[in-house]
DNA sequence: CTGCTTATAGAACGAACGTTCGAACCATGA
DNA sequence: TCATGGTTCGAACGTTCGTTCTATAAGCAG
């Protein structure tokens, strides 16, 4: 039995390739969505042959998962590691923005592709990504209401707000170009003070 | 020569059958993308023959660009006229806000295929819906401006300010449901409270 | 060199796609 | 009554889709 591991160039090479098909596929399918992007579109964008993407990867639906399992399944968790370190509702809003912001530096694309997602995937990603955007519906909900709870919000539904924090944040994906001419750090505190007017009296 | 036009019933069965059909079609399309969307899938939705659906339409990108052209292509007209009602700068944005979610309440779907088009499209119909945004976005930012002009506005770029208005108001479309517990007016008032707060200086 | 495993490519399959065509229906006017 | 023309449908076209199969080149073990 031959031991392809002992080999390290040919497992080096493997990992890369799976990582750089990765990446061709994150940037079509957050262009053209899901059913927009061909395997045929993203082998030849990557120039290696149609049938090569099978020997990586299961199916289509398998890539688009594995691109949501290694970037987007772990954003809840990360959002409430964020709030865990604040001590007080509004330490905790504002590590909430900046850590969701952070993510979308990191993740941009991906976390477009979550957005794009139109029941366009089979019944079990398409409940997958519903529930990871349910776990970050409900961790921020979490947060406005121990603010409200301390009389520390404006009036109106705590459901709004949500939607409408949620709406900037997501809404920065789209229009955000890391190489343009706006510092993201710059960028991230406009949006959190855009956010903390909205929602925080004071 | 027969003289269809003079048949009432005739007509008005036809103008019913495109009507029906562009609603159908609005449905899915806002649901599943454009190319998510097969003219089978419509076809077999409204319970008509597939064939039957290139009597009144086109094709399919036509389909889409009639949705578009009765609906969203006056958003950025409606947009100006509401302005044009107002006559300080902190009334126009108000008004415009309200026309823009007025707008949404009338045209729901059509709005979000707006936004839900990725390149999935011809090269016409891609240039026409991202020359609306454009409109929508200096429309914005034209009122933004006069704002900032007489110091209204908190510190922070304008462009910034317009994209997260956009974000919030184009992400009601998509969590919004108009049969749910929540009136429209009570969520325009608190979209506009909620904008109002975060970009005003008062 | 000879086998064996891994990685890649090309051909092909059945299904679904957008689109077209021709025949059939059916209401109307003469 | 019959002919006409608007409306509908089923069948079929060629293309593209996701997926599979088979063959081949390359690297290592004996």
């Amino acid at each position: 039995m031959a031991t392809p591991g002992n080999s390290r160039g040919t497992v080096v090479d493997q990992a890369d390739m799976r990582e750089s098909l990765l990446e061709t596929a994150v940037e079509m399918f957050s262009e053209k969505g899901f059913s927009g992007t061909s395997i045929r579109d993203i082998a030849r964008e990557h120039g290696v042959s149609l049938s090569n993407i099978y020997y990586y990867f299961s199916n289509k639906e398998g890539l688009w998962r594995e691109i949501m399992n290694r970037s987007v399944r772990s954003l809840p968790g990360r959002l409430r590691a964020a709030i865990a370190q604040a001590d007080t509702p509004r330490a905790q809003l504002d590590a909430l923005i900046r850590e969701h912001l952070r993510a979308g530096v990191e993740h941009q694309r991906e976390l477009l592709m979550l957005l794009t997602e139109q029941g366009q995937l089979g019944e079990d990603s398409s409940r997958e990504t519903l529930e990871i955007q349910r776990e970050i519906l409900e961790i921020y909900t979490a947060v406005l209401e121990a603010l409200s709870a301390e009389g520390a919000l404006h009036e109106g539904h705590i459901r709004v707000a949500v939607f409408n924090i949620l709406g900037v944040v997501n809404w920065h994906l789209r229009w955000y170009r890391a190489d343009g001419p706006l510092p993201a750090d710059t960028l991230h505190q406009e949006i959190t003070n855009f956010i903390s007017r909205a929602v925080c009296r004071d």
